[in-house]
DNA sequence: TTTACATATTCGTCAATGCGGATATAATGA
DNA sequence: TCATTATATCCGCATTGACGAATATGTAAA
């Protein structure tokens, strides 16, 4: 029997959500899916890091992803349950107040306007938001 | 210089948030302020084990307490930033949503219907919503 | 089939935290 | 003052989780 997506405890959801790295990541793909190297571009942080703690969001259900060869995207995942759906779109709305969750966006349109200048996504995928592709997110699993 | 309400880091929030314990503490909490022996009795838990709880939510900034005697009284407190203050409230909705919580909240009213059979809570205050008084809640500190 | 590159996982260590049990503190009343 | 009651804190232990460093895996390209 395939197994369907286990609904999120609360405490579950709140315990990924509290880690300063982990509420980074989703302030970024909040609009849209990301690939790694993007926000280990963006964060300035080591790359195994970046990958636990996206690992760590998988699990815990708040994100999936989704491989382009070499690439990984990672993206949001919309709880079942609307009291959840409605929770996420507060904390986004949240963590838009903070400044360093702008500059950590701002850096993102930034990078993604000048990809060359960046090393590590010199040849990523674009995000959706740059090469203009309207919200095709293929579902993963 | 009196140290004023210092603002709560969305990471810190949530780790409060991330313990089923502490969650049901707040589903209780959510209407009113409450006593800490109505916490013990509902909870069916050791009384140090809510006291830590409570005492982590409070270091947190997510409640305040008031004493009253020998009995102390807990409820939450309202973060400055209005995207927290929405936050929290769509915390609460979701809670209601949970058998477990709303479990815990017909506890609650039975048990204020019937002090006496509680041999916690026989004596204490009740709660504003049995009392009657309408949010006449003083600010502690 | 090598090589290179993107990403994930493992390992050892350390800090934070949850727990039960015991004890301390604070207010009340005898 | 002493006892009682309500609540808080401390202790020792187990678990979780964060980290850097090293290594493994998977894909593509030469």
């Amino acid at each position: 029997m395939p197994r369907t997506k286990q609904n999120v405890t609360p405490e579950r959801l709140f315990q990924a959500l509290g880690d300063r790295t982990r509420l980074r990541l989703l302030n970024l793909m909040g609009d849209q899916e990301l690939c790694v190297c993007y926000f280990v571009e963006i964060l300035n942080q080591p790359q195994p890091k970046i990958s636990r703690h996206l690992a760590y969001l998988r699990r815990a259900g708040v994100v999936t992803s989704r491989r382009e060869g070499k690439w990984i995207h990672y993206r949001m995942e919309q709880p079942s349950n609307p009291q959840a759906q409605e929770l996420l779109r507060n904390v986004l709305a949240w963590l838009a107040d903070d400044k360093a969750m702008q500059a950590d966006r701002a850096r993102l349109v930034r990078a993604c306007c000048a990809p060359s200048k960046c090393s590590l996504i010199r040849e990523a995928p674009q995000p959706a938001f740059v090469s203009g592709k309207p919200e095709d997110r293929k579902r993963s699993r």
